[in-house]
Parts: structure tokens; C-alpha cells; sequence
DNA sequence: TATTGTTATACTCTATAACTATA
DNA sequence: TATAGTTATAGAGTATAACAATA
């Protein structure tokens, strides 16, 4: 058992570990739900903006970035180039592989898409004042560099659907009505 | 340690928003990491908490609550009655459904969870002060019960196995003082 | 008829590994 | 021979829906 004072409230909403895990899953459920309004996963943001820091990766190196196979990686770049997003370049040097850049319209994605992640930062710190959110930034920050996290991606692109939204009580949302009848017998 | 602090740096890391979904991905792995030594997943381990917290629920309430379908309850408490953990009673005033409790066996269970998790909790706070450490947790509290997140359940729960853990970069492993024995099998 | 628990089935997602083309 | 990219396939995990018992 901890030393910590467990008791009371502390104890019923768990440690900073757990309200970190809880708010983690709640935070990216909630970006996933965003960006899926530009037709985006998580996964999909995560390579647009690892792009956009360094063009030219090979579709090896970003797959093992993702933390994705290979093997996934192909049908999953398929589509961003399918709808013109990225481009595959051949390498002159080394014809096996291929160069990854953002066309133009994958840039202008990416600026919606950091419209929509400045909308979700207000959103997920709205119970804090300015003078906090800051404050929290910068905790996490330190946190992240010390746990030996890399900056831009994090474990939850490896899946390729968004997180399903778990829903067990909720104070202030439009019911999604899905009709309990699926309209006719099948 | 020298920690230069430029203006880049907190911007290529993200918002608040980002930190908390990566770190919270972080955490859940960690975490599931540790309790794999009790051969616990992290859905167990929430249905254990749940209920010590309170005893007799019926599955259906449990399923709801984790955000599982109750036909994959089934199987997921039938486990943890094998193992001995908790027991099904029957509900005398209604015989349709069961009432879940823990076993002695499961409440020792609990408590080693309880040393996993407070060890966990000191391992993803290690770079704040003591004082910083109540200051995150008060603040993410502040943050969770805003978002109208219920205690003690994440969505997280929903997935029976633990998240694979992501490595992006392995090979230099820079300033990461973890022992390799732990976890090892992926 | 509605609800709890259960079982069955079909479907999706995934990793592994074979295959090609270049080096 | 080794590596980047690709394709094929078998396996795991999931939700949906049908079912039996009880209310």
C-alpha cells in the first residue's frame, strides 16, 4: 500500500496513473470523433503531420514509426494517395523505395485538421483556467520526455479504426438514436 | 540534467490535449505491463475494483459499465470464476439474474493490485515533485469529472488484451533507465 | 411480453510469411 | 544475399442475433 493519503476522493477517482489512462482514452476518442469529420483517423492525422515535419520518409521507416507492419502500411498509404493526399516518389538513388510528400491538398488538410485539433485542446481543457491549462502542459511535457516518449505519435496510431466512444453515463450529449428497429425483419 | 527549454519544443509535442493521449496510452500499457504478473488484464482488473466497490452487481451492469457486450461477458467473467476470483449467486427475489462477488481469493487478488498500481503510479510520476504530483492529479480529477468521465472505468476496458506496447525508437534507448526483464514478451 | 444470461455465427482486423524487384 | 514494397492467408477478436429461463 502507498503512503499517499488514499483516502476519500483521491481513492475513488485513482492516482494520477489511472486518471491519465482514463482521460488518454477519452481525450483521442473525442479527437477521433473530430477528425472524422474531415474523413481522417488517427492514424491518418498522425502520418500527415509526421509528412509535413520531414518529407521524403520511406513508407518503412513511417510504418515502423506508427508502430504498424509493413504489410499494413500499404494498403493504408493506398488510400491517402487514392484521394491525393500524399504521393508516392520514386527514390533515383535506391528504386526499391519510395518517397513519401504531401500534395497540396494534403497540406490544406493538415491546416483544417489543426483547426480541429485547437478545438479539441479548448474542449478537453475547458474546466481549467488559462494559468492552468498552461501549467498542466507543461507537467505532462516533462512527463513524456522522462518516460522516453517521442514527440508527434503515440501508441494509438498503431490501430487503424478510431476508438469506439464509451458512452456509460452521459450528462450533456444527443443521444446518437439509433433506431432500436432495424426498419424490417432480416 | 539540463533541460533546455525552447518554444519549439513544447509546440512539436503537442497541445495538452495530445500529451494526455499519449501519455494516458503510456500509462494503460505500463500498467497492463505490470499487472500481467498477476496474469491480470486491465478489463480484469477493472471489474475486480468494480466489485469491491460494490458487491452483488449483475452481469448485464457490470458489461454495461466496462462497455462490453454482456455475450462477451460470458466468457470474460466465466474466466475469473475458474480462476476462483469471484462467484456467481443466484438472486433469490430474481432468479434471471446473477449476483457477482468477490472471493477472499480475489480480494487478496485486489490488494496486490492495489501495491501494482501504487508502484506503477510512483514509476509515471517520477519526474514531478511530490507537490506537482498531487497538483496533476487535482487538476486531471478536475478535467475528468468536467468531461462527465465516471470513476474508476476507462474505455480502455473494453478490449480484452492489453495494448501492444510501441517502441518507435528501440535501438538507442537514450536516458531510459528500465530494466529489459520486465515485459519482455511482447 | 420484457429481461437476464447464454450460445452460435458471420464478419473484421491483424500478423506472418511468401513473393517481386531492386540493390 | 539482403532490403523495400507487395500480396495472400490463416487466425484471433468482435458484434449481432437467435435462444432458453424467468419475471
Amino acid at each position: 500500500m502507498s503512503t499517499n493519503r488514499e483516502d476519500g476522493g483521491s481513492r475513488r477517482q485513482g492516482g494520477a496513473a489511472f486518471l491519465l489512462a482514463q482521460l488518454g482514452a477519452h481525450a483521442a476518442a473525442r479527437f477521433a470523433e473530430g477528425i472524422a469529420e474531415l474523413d481522417l483517423t488517427p492514424a491518418q492525422a498522425g502520418v500527415l503531420r509526421l509528412l509535413a515535419r520531414t518529407p521524403g520518409r520511406s513508407q518503412r521507416e513511417l510504418a515502423d514509426e506508427l508502430g504498424m507492419p509493413p504489410s499494413r502500411f500499404v494498403p493504408f498509404a493506398d488510400k491517402l494517395e487514392e484521394r491525393g493526399l500524399i504521393e508516392r516518389r520514386r527514390n533515383p538513388g535506391d528504386r526499391r523505395l519510395y518517397a513519401l510528400h504531401l500534395t497540396d491538398e494534403g497540406v490544406t488538410l493538415l491546416s483544417a485538421l489543426g483547426e480541429v485539433a485547437a478545438a479539441h485542446e479548448q474542449r478537453m481543457c475547458q474546466a481549467l483556467t488559462p494559468d492552468e491549462h498552461e501549467q498542466l502542459r507543461a507537467l505532462l511535457a516533462r512527463m513524456a520526455a522522462q518516460q522516453g516518449l517521442s514527440p508527434g505519435v503515440h501508441p494509438g496510431y498503431r490501430q487503424v479504426r478510431p476508438d469506439r466512444v464509451h458512452r456509460p453515463r452521459e450528462p450533456h450529449s444527443p443521444e446518437e438514436s439509433r433506431t432500436p428497429d432495424q426498419g424490417g425483419n432480416d
